[in-house]
DNA sequence: GTAGGGTTAG
């Protein structure tokens, strides 16, 4: 035997190799004729191969031990050994070996790079990488196919245009289609269409893989058509797709709500044998469902044997996005029975069904499975639940949700600033805006249009108006979309400058009927006949039968007295079969929703609740309310006089919820889908009072917070 | 001995 120190022979000593397991098998013959550095080479290489096949991590640490002593972590036998602490999944130890090693194979730093970026440690992966040039190793066509995802992983573009022009100098870019395709990908994942379109030209030998990357990178740039154009080529030219390419393919047609050339699709998939691949079967039913068809969409899903977790997600997604929010959260039911765990995709969707239905109880239920898996410090499930919690009026719940975010992104940002806005606490919003600017997040139209939201719920005119002109004029990267004009013709219509507002909507070039309706509803206010009729011909040019527009006019003309007009516009409503939408409310009582419409009283507690709604309006008329004189004064005989008092279905709704509930220190929430009534406003303000208790309303475009006998809009909505 | 593409969200 001998040893890397002399370079003479010598006798091995044996025990040393007692306490191997594997080298136990191996005869004493053979380690006392070792009389050579090759000889001795291979004597080690078949001890590191025993142990990759046992996967022992012990003999490797032994072997470890034993060639450090005698010097042998040169030559093969040392990349040899990193190569089993591998296999045997032991990964600190192969960097610390790496780290050791005297001299290190390619094949070697291939590993370690490809094993960073197959764990997600890109930063690793690269700095491995630049270290490689320096230290002499030339990367190769395995270090390439690997290392550009790390570069898209972590955005970084010049680094990866960098490593990208390397790879055309050592001629790897056109001649190797793995080294093509991770390149691709990588443009792709960059928003380099461009780039990616001219790498794949350039490769010769190109391959189904390629083209799917291609095909999801236009996907994700939301170039459906750049998409069917490429899987048209890649058929043209006889290459066939597989599992991945269905995949990607029929999302692109999904985003198309292209049902015909879906269903083609399918086709071809049942025909190439990949009808059963899970992959394929998850994108045909998210097709399926953006097409808008549910029930094919379950077909698909029922058919699979072991649908996985983004599987059960795709389907609880496209019940969310079809409004079937219902049927989505017993769907959630049965994925957590199935023994499978939601992810972050999985809990924002169910949270979103929750905020639709505006149903805070089975939205705090969510909520504590989104904690119970460790996701509520999570970005994505974290803005979820902050939106939903604005959405139900909980501003506090959604500033806790926020305060434990590990993270805080732009979407989160925009969510707690669209929750205050909402919820009418301008300057909250205004504050958090501001922040913003302080940690250097950039805004986007999501986040201007909650800070005028903001601004216009809060009354907060001059705020507004400035953030308006500074994007305007200064941040160019941001579109103002209708949108945001809409909010600003609002926000300039309540406080009186109609003027200003139609000037702004004359500036927008693809005008709408939300808009001139937003100016009319200011003129309604301030009894602008004259603006008011010249913004129902445009808003009526753009949409003749615009229903909104003929109410807002009728009740105009009658708040200015003017009844031949009122009687008018009545008749042409008549003549177009308008009719109003009904009004309606609702409340969610131990995480069952009552609805109420106004002036029904066939719900099964209708006595309880008529009962409820007299003894309060003893009270409140005591502490100086006054009913609306239009609901009093209609000829009913005494039991009909006593209900038309109570008649708006967010009494009816509020008065449920009291009889029902009892605790004090929680709020009660009412629901409604038009905007809450001036006389029912005031009634609620009363109530909060009587009651003691926080009463949270939404309707069609706030909340308001009662307490106290006060209402946080300030009574401006 | 080492390598590339897919499906779910705000």
């Amino acid at each position: 035997m001998v040893t890397a120190h002399d370079n003479v022979p010598r006798l091995c000593p044996l025990f040393h190799l007692k306490s191997f397991t594997c080298i136990a098998q191996l005869s004493s013959e053979t380690l006392f004729n070792c009389t050579s550095l090759a000889e001795a080479s291979q004597f080690y290489s078949s001890l590191i191969q025993r142990c990759i096949e046992k996967k022992s991590f012990t003999d490797a640490t032994v072997i470890h031990t034993h060639i450090l002593k005698f010097g042998f972590l040169h030559l093969n036998i040392g990349n040899k050994l990193t190569d089993a602490y591998f296999k045997c999944s032991c990964i600190v130890d192969a960097r610390k070996l790496f780290d050791e090693l005297p001299n290190r194979f390619i094949v070697t730093w291939n590993s370690m790079i490809s094993y960073y970026i197959n764990h997600r440690r890109s930063k690793e992966a690269i700095l491995l990488y630049t270290r490689m040039v320096p230290e002499g190793v030339l990367p190769d066509e395995f270090t390439f196919s690997s290392v550009f995802k790390a570069f898209s992983e972590l955005g970084l573009v010049n680094q990866g245009q960098q490593a990208h022009g390397l790879s055309v100098v050592l001629g790897l870019e056109v001649s190797n289609v793995f080294v093509g395709s991770a390149l691709v990908d990588m443009y792709a994942k960059f928003g380099k269409m461009k780039d990616a379109r001219l790498v794949s030209n350039r490769v010769m030998d190109k391959d189904v893989v390629l083209f799917t990357a291609l095909i999801v990178g236009y996907n994700q740039q939301g170039d459906g058509g750049g998409a069917l154009e490429v899987f048209g080529n890649m058929i043209n030219q006889g290459i066939k797709a597989n599992e991945y390419t269905f995949a990607s393919i029929l999302i692109t047609c999904g985003n198309l709500e292209d049902l015909s050339v879906g269903k083609l699709v399918h086709g071809l998939a049942i025909k190439s044998g990949f009808e059963s691949a899970v992959a394929s079967q998850t994108s045909l039913l998210t097709m399926y469902a953006r097409c808008g068809l549910i029930i094919d969409s379950l077909n698909v899903f029922n058919k699979i044997l072991h649908p996985n977790q983004v599987t059960w997600t795709s389907l609880i997604v496209g019940l969310v996005q079809n409004d079937k929010a219902e049927l989505a959260l017993s769907k959630f039911r049965e994925m957590i029975r199935s023994s499978l765990s939601p992810n972050s995709f999985t809990l924002s969707s169910v949270i979103q069904a929750c905020s639709s239905l505006a149903m805070l109880e089975s939205g705090k239920q969510i909520h504590t499975i989104v904690m119970k898996f460790g996701l509520d410090t999570d970005g994505y499930a974290g803005a979820a639940l902050i939106d939903m919690y604005g959405k139900c009026g909980s501003t506090e719940m959604a500033r806790s949700v926020f305060g434990t975010l590990i993270q805080v992104n732009v979407v989160s940002m925009n969510s707690m600033i669209y929750g205050y806005a909402q919820n009418g606490f301008g300057y909250e919003a205004l504050k958090l805006f501001k922040k913003m600017k302080d940690l250097e997040l950039e805004p986007n139209g999501v986040t201007i249009l909650s800070v005028l939201l903001a601004c216009k719920n809060a009354g907060l005119v001059d705020e507004g108006c400035q953030i308006f002109d500074s994007i305007r004029n200064n941040y160019k990267s941001i579109e103002l979309t209708r949108d945001h004009y809409a909010c600003m013709v609002d926000l300039l219509g309540r406080c009186g400058r109609l003027e200003e507002a139609e000037m702004l909507i004359k500036q927008v070039s693809n005008q709408d009927v939300v808009l001139w309706r937003t100016l009319l509803s200011a003129c309604k206010i301030h009894g602008e006949v004259e603006m008011a009729e010249r913004a129902v011909n445009e808003a009526l040019d753009i949409t003749p039968g615009d229903e909104g527009t003929h109410i807002l006019m009728s009740n105009l003309y009658a708040s200015t007295g003017n009844w031949s007009q009122v009687i008018e516009m009545k008749s042409s409503m008549r003549e177009m079969k308008l009719k109003k939408n009904p009004a309606m409310s609702w409340v969610d009582v131990n995480t069952e929703v009552h609805t109420f419409t106004a002036g029904d009283w066939s719900h099964p507690r209708s006595r309880e609740i008529l009962e409820t709604l007299e003894n309060l309006m003893e009270k409140v008329k005591k502490l100086g309310y006054v009913p609306d004189a239009r609901f009093v004064l209609q000829d009913f005989d005494e039991e009909n006089k006593k209900r038309s008092l109570y008649c708006h279905s967010e009494k009816l709704a509020l008065a449920f919820a009291l009889w029902m509930t009892s605790d004090k220190t929680t709020s009660i929430r009412i629901f409604k889908n038009l905007r809450v009534c001036g006389d029912c406003h005031s009634w609620i303000k009363f109530v909060s009072k009587v009651v003691g208790r926080e009463i949270v309303a939404r309707d069609a475009k706030r909340f308001h917070h009662f307490k106290e006998g006060c209402c946080s809009c300030g009574d401006y909505w």
